[in-house]
This record gives structure tokens, sequence and C-alpha cells, in this order.
DNA sequence: GCTCATTCTTAAGATTTACTTAAGACTGGC
DNA sequence: GCCAGTCTTAAGTAAATCTTAAGAATGAGC
């Protein structure tokens, strides 16, 4: 799990790293408002913990920005503005949780843990019909035969198979597998479709991914 | 959306229900541990708001209980245990806020806003009898079972939908649905009409979408 | 019940969108 | 810096959708 932390103060910055570098987090470290935006604007982080008062721009200014730029990435305050009203003004500037300082360690890592809980509990391996994706293992199995991969069909297929029953746009597919948060008109997700089909050798009667004609695609029990 | 506040001082369970009323939330007060836990597994809450120390049943075990139930609603914690260790075992226990007494209510508000945000940005769908419009997967259903419309068929039933109980004009309906702003003589609706009511495939007089001969269409409930 | 205007239905051509292939750009490992 | 594998772009081909138009059906008014 990678998580952004936005602190001006040196000092607290060290001390969040290597704890949270001890739970097994990677960690990057923005100094300022501008540099920690523009990191999560370009990586993909998992959480964001934001100081309010930072350098150049205000952590709020930074969380305005990323929800503006539609990522659901969950954000956390963590900061010594300690009263209701700038609580509230945080949470509604789009925070998941608003931790004031001084703060227990112990609780910080209780409440990033909440946010990621969902996503944990989720299932490693995902199924469709006779298709098998193991994302632990990175492998693909149909009726019991392995099939390789590239990374990027792994993700597109992953996707797909997560949302199963849902058709999944295009627009959402180069946000969700690309990582692209801009419009973006290009032919790499069909390229990919149609590699993934070739590979799971699936007749045409029998696809589990359907096209979705103007919007985009689906994985379906057929 | 629905609320279970557990809470067994009558004081502060009225001032709860009373402001998240105002705020149009539909609020059921259980007074102790025991009834919190049986209404919370056999009714569909959106969120539970729990007290810690609840007679019969502690507010921590009604949240265990109810997460070993593999429910996944919001639990937000409510209480004057207010140490560290209270928190984590809170948050532990399956919760997703833990606010401690005394609170803002403005706060709480912001806090179970954020538990919805999600999903509230994702209930993009309509209803029309037995249709079901959802605008965000683009897909539409009639009595569960999925109908595939196109493009252009599904603006068409959406902007009609939305505008159930008005009848739209040949004209309005060109206007939004084609982007036409001039007059503009064709056969065009009609085409699309016909095509959406043969997919829905309803007899006529169970038509939900009814001509208005000189003007143009009307969806409405039957 | 007849007439005329309006809407329904169908089918064929125009248009848009997706599929497929191949070539070139990029990337990580050696 | 080179190679092998992967990703992206682009162009031609295929397929589905959209539009138009014309004849059939319907309903309102006389």
């Amino acid at each position: 799990m990678n998580i952004l932390v936005a602190e001006d103060e040196i000092g607290i910055s060290n001390f969040l790293k290597q704890g949270l570098e001890e739970e097994n987090y990677i960690v990057t470290v923005a100094s300022d408002g501008e540099k920690a935006l523009r990191l999560a604007l370009s990586q993909s982080f998992d959480l964001l913990l934001l100081d309010w008062m930072l350098p150049k721009l205000s952590g709020i200014e930074v969380c305005r920005s990323f929800r503006k730029s539609g990522r659901t990435a969950p954000v956390l305050f963590l900061t010594a503005k300690d009263t209701v009203q700038e609580t509230i003004e945080g949470l509604k500037a789009g925070a998941n949780d608003y931790i004031k300082k001084p703060f227990s360690f112990e609780e910080l890592l209780e409440r990033i843990k909440v946010q990621f809980r969902s996503a944990v509990t989720e299932n490693a391996s995902y199924m469709l019909g006779p298709i098998l994706l193991d994302k632990e293992k990175h492998q693909v199995f149909i009726d019991d035969r392995e099939v390789y991969l590239t990374q990027k069909e792994f993700s597109l297929l992953e996707y797909l198979i997560k949302n199963k029953g849902t058709v999944c746009s295009r627009s959402q597919i180069i946000k969700e597998v690309w990582n692209i948060h801009f419009d973006y008109e290009s032919g790499v997700i069909d390229v990919f479709i149609n590699s993934i089909r070739k590979k799971l050798g699936l007749r045409k009667e029998e696809d589990y991914i359907k096209t979705v004609r103007g919007i985009g695609y689906i994985a379906n029990e057929i």
C-alpha cells in the first residue's frame, strides 16, 4: 500500500515515514502542497495523509484539487487545526477522516486500516465462468489451463471481472486501469480487449467480455 | 437513508433523532444493545450510530456481532469513552469512525455524510414502474431483466423518465437528446420510440411511454 | 363511416464505432 | 547499449447504429 505524506515539519514526517514503513506501507513524503498535489496526481497512491498548513499550497487545497480530478483514494487530515469549523471544512473538502494533533500513532494506524478495510477483505481471486483470475499469483486460468497475460492485459481483465455484471465505460477503464484522469481518445483499450479475447480463445457466442457499443465493455456470466 | 441510533440516555437519543430527522434521515432508536442488534440484523439500515455503554449488550459487542454477520453498513461510535485504547478497540471491532463525547452535532453530521459520500454519487438511477435506468452503469432493467439499449435509445428513455409526468414535445426532445437547436422535421424520434417500446416488450395497455398526438410523448407510472 | 393528419413500422443507405493487424516506441534486465 | 518483451499508434476492414423515407396503421373530427 502506497501512502503519500504531506508534511513540512521534518521531525513529524520522519516519524510518520518510519512508523508507517514498519507497518509495511510504502511511504512518499512531500514537503509542500505543490509537490504533494503533483505527486498525488501523477502517481497512484492508496491513501493521502495531509497536514493542513503546508508551504505554497494548503492541505485543504490539495484535497480539493485531488477530489476535483475525480480521484477517490482516501484522504486523511492530520493537523493542529482542531476547531469544529476546521474539522468540518476538512471533511467537506473531501477528506475521509480528520485527526487532530497531538495524535496517538496507534490510533492513526487504526484509522488508516479502517480506510483499507473493505479493500483488504476483497477476494484475492475472481471467477468468471471458466475463467479464474488469481490476483496474488498474477495468474489466469481457463478450464484449469493457464493463460499468460501481460501486466496491462491482466489489469484490464481484473477490472472487468471485478465489475462483472456492470458496464465499464471507456473513460472508467482509462481512469482505473491506465490511471489517466483526463479525456483521452485512443484505440488502446480495443487492442487489449482483442488480445485478451484471443488469448482466452473463446468463440464469439461464448465470449464473456461483451462489447457495449458507444459505451465500453462488460464482463458477464453468459 | 435509514439510521439506527443505539443510545440509552433518552435526552441524547431524542436530540439525535430530532437533529438527524431535520436532515431528512429516517431514524430508529434502540434503548439497549440487544434491541439494537436485533433491529440491525432484521432491518437494513444504511448506518449505525452506537453508544459504547448500553444496557444488556455493549455497543462494541453489537458492532462485532453485526460485522460477524457479514454486514458492511458503516458503524459510528458516539461515546464518552475517550481514551486512545478504547478508540482503537472500537475501530478494531469494525467501526468506521469513533467520535468522542461531548461532540459537535455539526461535526457528527459531516462525519455521517463522509460515510455516504461514495454511495450517494453513484446513485444516478431513475425508475418508472418496473423500469430501472442506471445512468452511471448505462444499463436498463425491466423487472430485473436487463435490456440492451443503444446510446440514443438510452438517452431518449432517460430524458423521458427524467421528465416523467410531463409531456415532452418533439422539439424539446430533438433539442435535449439530439442537440439540434433549430427547427427540424424528421421521423427519427418515432423510430427510436418504436425501438424502445419493442425492446422493453410492453403490451399496449401497459405502455409506460404514451404518445401525445400532435405534441410528443410522455412517460408515466400507469 | 369516411377523410385526413399523425404516428407506427420497416428496410436500405449513410455514418459512426469497433476489430484486427502490423509497425514503431518504450521498458527493464543483462 | 542492446535485446526481448510489452505497450501504443495508426490504418484498413468489419460491424452495428443512426437516419431517411415510404407505405401501413391508427385515431380524431366531420
